[in-house]
DNA sequence: CGGTCATGTAAGCAACTCCTTAATTAAGGA
DNA sequence: TCCTTAATTAAGGAGTTGCTTACATGACCG
């Protein structure tokens, strides 16, 4: 499970997470704002953060005792290509273009 | 983690299974035909098989001795959801105009 | 300097993941 | 009936996750 794909799914597979990135879309946030709304300890926010930092989900900027979050949102870009390619009639038919124009140019990639 | 939500981002979160959902696309397959490309045992292939069932992205019948799997992509429309909501200048502007509709309607939902 | 606030690290634990090999179930063919 | 094929279940092991409490670091403040 080192590929960045990965990492960012297993990310988002946890709602404290998923909350926490919530959070983050209205703005950065410290460490105990972000703590605040869960029944966990400091440490389990931390670890959170560590998961999600892993996933280039989020990026820490230290000020003083206060360490600042922001939101990254680049990684779900391949996130979402792989949902949407999977899902939908719409989708399949974009794809199958998108497989004929791969093999005009003659590359193999299947993209899993 | 027992809301679908997070069983489904975890489904995904593996590069095979990610690879025998894509293998799916292209039709139904039998487990065996599922398990060939991979330099693992039948039985692991079972269990990702599992999961992917627990996520409900496959449906399993059983015909003769084969059981026969099919791609149900329902379950990443909410995953789609989740991932457009939080990308995105386009998504966030977006998603500003859902939740004043949202409090105009006057439910309290802030859907973490 | 000493205290306190914000956060991180260390260590430990129960539960889960992903894999294995061995045994089991169940259908079909000689 | 016996053998093969397709797949699952059972049991176990190494590694990871998600949490905890206890301790450490580091900045500001009297």
């Amino acid at each position: 499970m080192t590929d960045q794909l990965s990492l960012v799914f297993q990310a988002l597979a946890d709602p404290t997470r998923r909350a926490m990135l919530s959070r983050l879309r209205s703005g950065a946030a410290t460490v105990g704002e972000l703590a605040e709304p869960f029944a966990i300890s400091r440490p389990a926010v931390s670890q959170h953060l560590k998961v999600l930092e892993r996933a280039g989900l989020i990026e820490r900027t230290a000020q003083a005792q206060w360490r600042s979050c922001t939101l990254r949102t680049e990684p779900l870009d391949e996130a979402s290509e792989w949902v949407e390619r999977h899902r939908g009639e719409w989708n399949e038919r974009f794809d199958l273009l998108d497989e004929q124009l791969r093999r005009l140019k003659g590359t193999g990639d299947d993209r899993a």
